[in-house]
DNA sequence: CTGAAAGCGCTTACAG
DNA sequence: CTGAAAGCGCTTACAG
């Protein structure tokens, strides 16, 4: 066909620098100049290419920039699902971080599947990306593997654990368990019960449970096997355990109950509602995340509150200055939940 | 230094193709093809690169392979922000999709400002994305331009419009509301106010407010400016606007509230619990979304469903259909938002 | 079915 | 400050 080539590859049909030089009148080299070490470049160069560049409406190809400069500009998160907001709100910051610095955020997610969640971070590091964050510990030794293997930082977040081998942004499920079990041991509750979403392939969730166990083990008591109410993190699923608990005999039953999060906690208070029970008169109960309508629900809930938009900034803060190479290892950071003590508990009532 | 180089680049360190082929004894077109196109392989020498990639644990690089491909297999998504549930879960669904295809998602939130959708989206055209869905037709003319100039498929997703320029998939927000208006007129209401998250540079809000005022019209009926609180989407603002609502003589007071979404709602009705009034009773009101929490409400609130995680997955499908060129655009796609009449609103009461 | 080699669109060490 | 050219790690038209 024209000139040149020997073999017809027919490019993309996108402008490329080379386009962008012949306009300028300069060499590609200046070109690529001008765009990442404008200071190299006299003024009036600069001001010429990025005229042509303008003119043409030339964007950049990355993976032609990646190739050469073994720089992506990708960075990768993999949580459990979006459909949880505490999630949610974790890539919110972090996607504003990294795009004030000129990353782009690759998404992926498990749904509680580690074998996802390795698939998902084999897609990111094929494609390049400089750092990832994932959410939790739980994942196949082959996903950490992948990384150190390949010098990928990383970050764990939600969870924390100073003894965890892997950095780690979030706080320390299991404490913030063992405190909110303390608080109601100091309210005077004896017997407790738990309703919690299910701990498959979650060790937050595992912690959180540990916490409870070992707050009531100090006082000498503990949870049977019949007290934890384990299901989908639904208010039907707090609506229904609550239900089923309240079926025993009083002497039976349980004065505090302890829920895995907000959501199963404010669907108990609705089973409580609709059957004359109240809180904290007839039951004290607490959740987890502090929702927005958690302050707002009468009774307000007892309930514990985790800046996750902070842990996502966080994480992408330590990411980034490894990349940037100010450090060699993105460093462990502890979020403290925060106690929002309100009407849901109060002193236990009767024997 | 070493054999053959003449300048010294120093490779990414990382497995590549070549060591793979040259383990296999094979040629690197061979090991590419063992992996793209199995069928033109024998079963032998195909077994023996799979071997051999392994053994060397490659992963291909994916800029290596976009730029001699032009292919990426990356999408990209743009949305307002992952904070409000009904856009991750639209989000959601698309990555399901888009993983199960073979494709990466890039998530860029533009948090409202059309300005910063349009620097996410030249980032993401930068970075090859294959298709991108944005939510809304609210964007920068340059936007559009620049996805149709570069050819490169798209939809609108979240507002529906059989006469826009663009392919949409989601709902038409003008006609929900004004079901949802004429629901209220049904039921005798003469009186209308609305609670409403801002406008700005929110087609989907301009929509749903000429849904409500047109049905008013059609019934000889207009709400007056002081009738519309638009504020943060927050149940404070949905509790203070109600108030402020109820502050009114009886007679002025609105007998029907129309919020924006459900939040809103919410927090009115938790106001309005505060102040001993109880709708159906005193006042009627209604939401959007139908949030888990508000069929269990008390009362129940009265609302719309839009399956936002559907709208993502027809989304990605249409999508990938223009991508493996089966159609040669997207096709618009009408969701049809369902109408959820529960105990908030009821018949209008006295004058 | 397989290989030799050109080419994808950039960056960058080297030389001036 | 600027340019010529090699090289990043793949894919693919061509030839056999």
């Amino acid at each position: 066909m024209a000139a040149g080539s020997k073999r017809a590859r027919g490019g993309s049909g996108r402008v490329k620098l080379e386009e962008v030089a012949r306009k300028a009148n300069v060499s590609t080299a200046t070109v690529s100049r001008a765009f990442n070490e404008p200071g190299k470049v006299s003024e009036e160069v600069r001001q010429r290419v990025k005229d042509a560049a303008r003119a043409l409406n030339w964007i950049p190809n990355a993976a032609g920039r990646a190739l050469a400069s073994r720089r992506t500009h990708i960075a990768g998160a993999i949580i459990p699902t979006l459909d949880n907001e505490i999630f949610a709100h974790q890539i919110s910051g972090m996607q504003t971080v990294f795009s004030e610095r000129g990353f782009t955020l690759f998404l992926g997610c498990s749904n509680y599947d580690p074998d996802e969640g390795l698939r998902q971070a084999d897609a990111m590091l094929a494609r390049g990306v400089e750092a990832l964050a994932v959410v939790g510990e739980n994942h196949p030794p082959e996903l950490f593997d992948a990384l150190n293997s390949r010098r990928i930082p990383y970050v764990v977040t939600y969870s924390y654990d100073k003894l965890s081998p892997h950095p780690c942004i979030g706080f320390d499920n299991r404490a913030a368990f063992d405190r909110m079990t303390h608080h109601l041991l100091s309210l005077g509750h004896r017997r407790f019960a738990a309703i919690f979403q299910p701990d498959t392939n979650n060790d937050r969730v595992r912690e959180r449970l540990r916490g409870i166990s070992e707050a009531l083990a100090a006082a000498g008591l503990e949870m049977a096997a019949q007290d934890l109410m384990m299901g989908p993190s639904t208010l039907e699923f707090g609506a229904a355990s609550f239900a089923s608990l309240m079926t025993r005999a009083v002497e039976a039953r349980p004065t505090a109950i302890i829920c895995g999060n907000d959501n199963l906690a404010l669907g108990a208070l609705m089973a409580a509602r609709e059957s004359g029970l109240e809180a904290p008169r007839d039951f004290s109960i607490t959740g987890f995340d502090d929702l927005a309508i958690s302050s707002r629900f009468s009774p307000g809930l007892t309930t514990m509150r985790v800046d996750n938009q902070q842990i996502g900034i966080l994480a992408a803060n330590e990411l980034l200055a490894v990349i940037a190479g100010e450090q060699g290892q993105a460093q462990s950071r502890e979020i403290v939940p925060v106690l929002k003590i309100r009407e849901s508990a109060g002193k236990a009532r009767g024997r």
